[in-house]
DNA sequence: TTATATCCGACTTAAATAATCGGCGATTAG
DNA sequence: CTAATCGCCGATTATTTAAGTCGGATATAA
């Protein structure tokens, strides 16, 4: 199925969440499971793994939490779909590498790849921004990034 | 995943296997499954699929088989996908349809359907033409359509 | 020191995909 | 008209991946 996965859903509601707020701001884990309903436990793992990206920064103990790490107009789709998932792969079988005894046989491979590679490209021209603004006439856009590293 | 399933990956190597025929051909499943190295049963309802899809014609009894019934030119990959795997949706909510219990406080929902609008526009604007000549320098590229269909 | 937060690995459950099985219907050749 | 060969179809099982859960560790502000 060509399709993202719910963890992927969420990073990007969690993202959503988190764009566009001001300077310092943290938002927890709980915040945001609420408000979206989603599980607790499953998107701490996410915002764990956007975290280790760098997609977002992470402030421990109390009053801690999470906060973009990068302006939504330079972050893609592509990174967050790669970070959650690994690399896009339309198919399995990748160049140079045996998964199905038919490659001999196969002459699809390299157009498919082609194609791949066009739909990473086309991912990665999206940006979070595009997103995340849609809907709202957002006027205090002022992107923030690298929010509370102060005793880390 | 954003990642075809093996169905779709068959299909388009049995499209391949189809095209560019004599005038008349029949392939039929015994053929298309050693050659490829996939499993008969499986094959047989992927056939069988694209059957009902018009995408290829059948011709039932000894002798009988399979052949493509659209122009490979005409033919796209979106529309091999959507036979085999059903719409194409990158999101499980669909507009008007309720399908998780954030819908409301969701305001990702629409960007990311148009953004799905325009993945089906990418897929539905590749020909199976492109995938299956790019590795042969084809001359005889007749393509044949509704091949075999006297006596049904 | 305690409460609250992130961090991390292992685990369980649920759902989708892949593959198989058994029998039916159509058609052609002998 | 019968047997062999093909496509047709529903149901079932096995495998893999996704989704969600659990228990405990580490960091830090009050």
């Amino acid at each position: 199925m060509l399709k993202l996965t719910k963890k992927t859903d969420y990073a990007l509601m969690a993202i959503n969440y988190m764009a566009y707020r001001k300077e310092g701001f943290l938002a927890n884990t709980r915040n945001i499971s609420e408000t979206y309903h989603i599980p607790l436990e499953l998107l701490a793992k996410i915002l764990q793994t956007l975290s280790k990206s760098g997609i977002i920064v992470s402030q421990n103990g109390p009053k801690g939490g999470y906060a973009l790490g990068v302006d939504p107009a330079q972050l893609t789709l592509g990174e967050v779909i790669r970070a959650i998932e690994g690399p896009i792969q339309i198919v399995r079988c990748v160049e140079g590498e045996i998964c199905c005894s038919q490659t001999e046989q196969c002459t699809i491979r390299t157009p498919l790849i082609k194609i791949e590679q066009q739909l990473v490209d086309f991912l990665d021209n999206i940006t979070i921004d595009t997103i995340c603004n849609e809907n709202e006439s957002v006027e205090g856009k002022e992107a923030i990034r690298e929010s509370s590293k102060t005793s880390s």
